[in-house]
DNA sequence: CTGGGTGCAAAGTGTTTGCACGTTG
DNA sequence: CAACGTGCAAACACTTTGCACCCAG
């Protein structure tokens, strides 16, 4: 089972299964770093959503130490994957999609996401060639945008 | 022209030029730091290259921080690229060749370097659909390789 | 009620910068 | 000899961790 196109409530079902096989707890804290994520499908540095949060949930008093133990725990269950761009740090997203990838542009920061059957294909092909069993993957363009080149 | 396969005097004439440019000086210590990506086709974190040119040349005295200026100036001047591994941090190296990418074995941290033309096409492709200009890119698997998978 | 979770602040990383001195062109 | 480069240490930015208290199960 992928986790696209998954409602929230399925997600956080995951969630919470995740944390019970792992003897962890549920907490306000972890859901609303979820549901955050969910109702922002961006790019988030770890400080960017620590700034929502703390804005959307002030009453909670989330501390950014939370964010990155959260983060590092969903990224861990697989439930979130990061990518780190150019010297801008680390971003995460939710793994609502399998495999997408992201094109970004050099002048004004812009990310956009793309999805190719072909590549992943080829990918497949060349990990097998080298005997290599592969897990994931990482893929960037990076270049200058429809509206910067204007 | 490309500087796949470029001797060293060349690379390291390329580099006067580019310093001239610039009106920035030629100095040993941007010399050895060179030198030594150029005797080691590795993905060197600036630490690690730090190390071997404090072994290889210790009575320079190079300190770390030139080591990381000097690795920004060649970036900048695209003599060479820079990979950022998960959580590893950031690796340059030589840009001795052109558009190949990066296998990665997440048990041993082993890296494979391979190049594909098929994928490098449809990158372009992709890239024009979305009215991008493609500048470079940056892929990399992450698996399991043939060593670890016994 | 027990063990993990949290916020806070302190400690770690990896990288950049200010400064006085050294070197290049 | 002027201007840039260097080593050093301090400063930075980002991330993790120790601790005392808190809360979920």
């Amino acid at each position: 089972m992928t986790i696209e196109n998954m409602e929230y409530d399925t997600l956080l079902d995951r969630f919470k299964e995740v944390l019970k096989i792992n003897n962890l707890k549920f907490t306000k804290q972890r859901e609303v770093v979820l549901k955050t994520l969910y109702n922002h499908h961006e790019h988030f540095t770890p400080e960017h959503l620590y700034l929502l949060i703390k804005d959307k949930y002030g009453s909670l008093n989330v501390g950014i130490a939370t964010v990155y133990r959260t983060l590092n725990l969903l990224e861990e269950a697989e439930m979130v994957t990061s990518i780190t761009f150019g010297s801008q740090g680390k971003r995460f997203e939710l793994a609502t999609k399998p495999h997408h990838d992201h094109m970004i542009c050099r002048s004004c920061g812009a990310i956009t996401e793309f999805e190719d059957a072909l590549i992943e294909k080829r990918q497949e092909a060349i990990a097998k060639e080298h005997g290599f069993k592969l897990t994931n993957h990482l893929m960037q363009l990076y270049g200058v945008c429809k509206t910067c080149k204007k």
